[in-house]
DNA sequence: ATGCCGATTGTAAATCGA
């Protein structure tokens, strides 16, 4: 079974991409952030096509979640219940695989913008929510993956320059914090449980030949609980889509499991 | 440095992302 993540940075732009990229990666599910589309322009007969039941949440111009799953889904939710949030951030579902209930929890985490703004207080306000939900579900949900754009660049060695960015938006102390609190209710991120190459990332900026030079970031996890973390075989970022003609700015990242 | 990219809105130039 494989689950992977990717922030497609318009989903109207980026189809047929997607549509590609499940054809050489037939994923069992898929999580989309930054659909920035509403529901009623959801293609899901294009991922019915490819034998994926979809559940969205979009929104207009920004954010929007979606799931992707070729076994059904059911109990999804949308947004971290008990927090007033407008913005379209999260899809939760369970994926009933033929080796049991999946606990697919999907997050475009907050930017944040910078230390000090109200978007940064936003961050923090909503990472504090989805910590205090996902505590509940995993309590229900004893096999769950929580997968997405977390926007936390969570060690030095998920950033291209570590030093220079010290305490700016994704490398700073407090949302580092967040992350390892994540890590403390019990799960482990996929990715760094197996060897990966220095200076592995999952987004480089548009500008700057960000790509080129690979200078980026690992901000898209996929953290396991004690189930899957049993079955974990695999955890890689796919870097084959960033080098489409018009890219999204993030690549897909892939987590294997027995 | 806060940006030369890219998407969206809306039809020019501003906003946002990370």
């Amino acid at each position: 079974m494989k689950i992977a993540t990717w922030n497609v940075n318009s989903l109207s732009v980026r189809l047929p991409q997607v549509v590609a990229w499940l054809q050489t990666q037939p994923v069992d599910v898929l999580a989309l952030q930054e659909l920035k589309l509403t529901d009623d322009k959801f293609p899901h007969e294009a991922f019915a096509a490819l034998g994926y039941q979809s559940e969205c949440f979009g929104q207009k111009t920004y954010n929007g979640v979606a799931l992707l799953s070729r076994y059904p889904l059911h109990d999804t939710v949308r947004n971290i219940p008990g927090l007033a949030d407008e913005q379209a951030r999260v899809i939760a579902a369970t994926a009933q695989t033929p080796e049991g209930p999946v606990r697919v929890v999907n997050g475009y985490f907050v930017n944040g913008q910078a230390p000090g703004t109200d978007k940064f207080a936003y961050k923090m306000r909503w990472l504090e929510a989805l910590h205090a939900w996902l505590r509940s579900e995993l309590a229900q949900h004893p096999a769950l993956a929580l997968v997405g754009d977390f926007n936390v660049a969570p060690e030095d060695r998920d950033s291209f320059d570590p030093e220079g960015l010290r305490e700016t938006i994704h490398h700073t102390t407090e949302e580092r914090q967040h992350f390892q609190a994540l890590l403390a209710l019990g799960l482990t991120d996929a990715f760094r449980c197996f060897e990966q190459p220095d200076k592995s990332f999952s987004w480089w900026d548009y500008r700057m030949l960000g790509f080129q030079k690979n200078r980026g970031l690992r901000i898209d996890h996929i953290l396991v609980s004690p189930p899957l973390r049993g079955r974990l075989a695999g955890c890689s970022v796919d870097r084959a889509p960033r080098k489409n003609p018009q890219p999204s700015d993030h690549a897909p990242v892939v987590a294997q499991f027995d």
